[in-house]
DNA sequence: ATCGCTGCAAATCTTTTGCAGTAAG
DNA sequence: CTTACTGCAAAAGATTTGCAGCGAT
């Protein structure tokens, strides 16, 4: 399947490679509709798909579109299946020496390294510890 | 909000540690389900809520429930709000130095390292590149 | 001319929620 | 006894899809 030049393909390209945040479809929607008023949530979505196997955008979250859980809370790293979703764990014995293993371990098969912190962010990492303080 | 121990959550936890992969909510229910037939779907997700920020089970993902895109496709990483689910670019210099990094830079924010490699599982890996010596 | 893409709307799938009854502390 | 928790079912929210026409090559 031949991908076409559409205008609402670039757009949607366009508009979130100049956005610093990480819109939802939806999001992104809402600013593409500024420029482009008959496009349809269908479209952006469509395209969000297409690119993102592609690879000129990034998909941010593991699996498909259902949320996923693991009761095992040591800290370890998981490798995500760009194609089928799946998950793997990988438990490295440092965060130092990670990318050295993975190299070795998984030679070629890495596309790229999305890093997800879990913690607060500044603004309610101060909300948080005003509560703390409070109580 | 005092939490009971009660018996469906309690089994909950004990199916998902027992579990070596990283379930949905629907998939964990069907396992739960086979010790406890009459338990609802709503409560499995009402647990994993509550369990996951308490800290007691890992939520993966990024976001609450909506998929999330983002323009740059350079390598770099990403923190994510436990609390409103904000997503943070962090652009460390490479993988080696990054804990040290943001250990003085985001002292105390971090609770946990969740680190999603993109790329392809073993058997997807294979399948790709049989397709490519198709073609 | 061909075939992928679009807009629209309906359908599907995932997750949340209101409620009345039940169980835990 | 009090209040959190449960099952059920309905609601809400997110994403996908069928279709007929449009646009890119």
């Amino acid at each position: 399947m031949k991908l076409s030049r559409t205008v609402q393909r670039k757009v949607i390209v366009d508009e979130l490679r100049k956005l610093k945040c990480h819109p939802t479809a939806d999001e992104l929607y809402e600013v593409v509709r500024k420029r482009l008023p008959r496009i349809s949530l269908g479209t952006v979505y469509r395209n969000l798909e297409v690119l993102s196997a592609s690879g000129e955008i990034l998909r941010l979250g593991v699996g498909k579109k259902q949320m996923c859980f693991d009761g095992d809370t040591s800290r370890h790293y998981h490798l995500v299946c760009r194609c089928c979703g799946a998950v793997e764990d990988i438990m490295p014995g440092d965060m130092g020496g990670v990318e050295k293993e993975l190299d070795s371990k998984l030679a070629g098969r890495i596309l790229e390294v999305s890093v997800n912190f879990s913690g607060y962010c500044e603004k309610c990492a101060s909300l948080v510890k005003r509560n703390a303080q409070l109580s």
